[in-house]
DNA sequence: CCGAATGGTTTGTGAAGAACCAACCTTCCG
DNA sequence: CGGAAGGTTGGTTCTTCACAAACCATTCGG
């Protein structure tokens, strides 16, 4: 790309300030920290776990996925989506269908129970956000959550190592 | 707050497209789950880990920092916090001191090798940021990590259930 | 001066996540 | 029909890490 572009891929971002700032990256994995941890709390006495919501909350914006594809959306290993699934489907929050067009193939499914469940949890995750977010103001939120939109409907990368040297 | 604020407190974003959009966090802890794997990949090597590498990032961004501080930014429980410490300092990457006025206090140092530590990894750490934020252009990249500082800048929240009802 | 509180450390336990692997079954395709 | 694909099971191993109790050194207020 650029020399901008080129440049970044070996050195931090300058700073105004002589102290070296931090990644997006790091930045983002400290956050991740903290947002696991109040989800865990807040979903501790429903049962749930970030896990599971993520994987609702996934299915919920993109209807039924196939399962390879949700291991790959959800940064998972096969075998782990299984047990994520059948803990999932223990609950009757998600079904799993076989695709038509290839009966190897399982669809996963968003229940109506999974819908429900996905909406009693919401106003706490709300509030979550709400605290973690707190020095943001609205519209900044939203900026935040479409550049991390834009950032997951993205392919690439995905796949561990894909895009490496 | 406002009335635009006080909804958001019990709901989700609004959609366009009739799909709920996931929570801003609920994507965060999507991409952080990737952040990991691609760091743990590239730290490996180096027998780091991302965990080590927050720490040290701190660190060089916010210079000495008293333990109990550190054990708070980073979100940790302090005898989890002293294991890390204890697994840099090992490896000289970081130096503990203490407080002249108040020697019951630790404070934690960045040392000079732990600053060629951070200097040797970041071409990879920058790598991992430029895969994963392919999508985003420069000026989007740095908007998103401008957001991601603000909210580890502040105070607020960190602490596990503060500021909630 | 003393007791309570603070900051840090050690040791241990238990829980959870989750990658990885081998083996297996069903289905698809050339 | 054989190889590949999609999914599942069961197991192993590793890591994280919160939590708790007990301890030590230091500080501070009464």
């Amino acid at each position: 790309m650029s020399a901008t572009a080129e440049s970044s891929a070996g050195a931090l971002p300058a700073s105004s300030q002589g102290a070296v700032p931090a990644l997006a990256t790091v930045l983002l994995a400290r956050i991740a920290r903290v947002v696991r941890r109040r989800f865990e709390t807040a979903l501790g006495p429903l049962g749930l776990r970030q896990r599971q919501i993520v994987a609702l909350s996934y299915l919920r914006g993109h209807g039924p996925t196939a399962q390879q594809r949700l291991a790959e959306q959800l940064c998972m290993d096969p075998s782990s989506l299984v047990c994520l699934l059948n803990s999932l489907e223990e609950r009757d929050l998600v079904v799993r269908r076989r695709d038509r067009s290839d009966r190897r193939r399982g669809l996963v499914v968003l229940s109506s129970r999974g819908e429900d469940a996905l909406g009693e949890v919401d106003p706490a995750l709300a509030r979550v956000e709400e605290a973690i977010l707190a020095d943001l103001d609205i519209g900044e939120r939203e900026l935040l959550r479409g550049l991390l939109a834009r950032i997951t409907a993205g392919e690439l990368d995905w796949e561990l190592g894909a895009g490496d040297p």
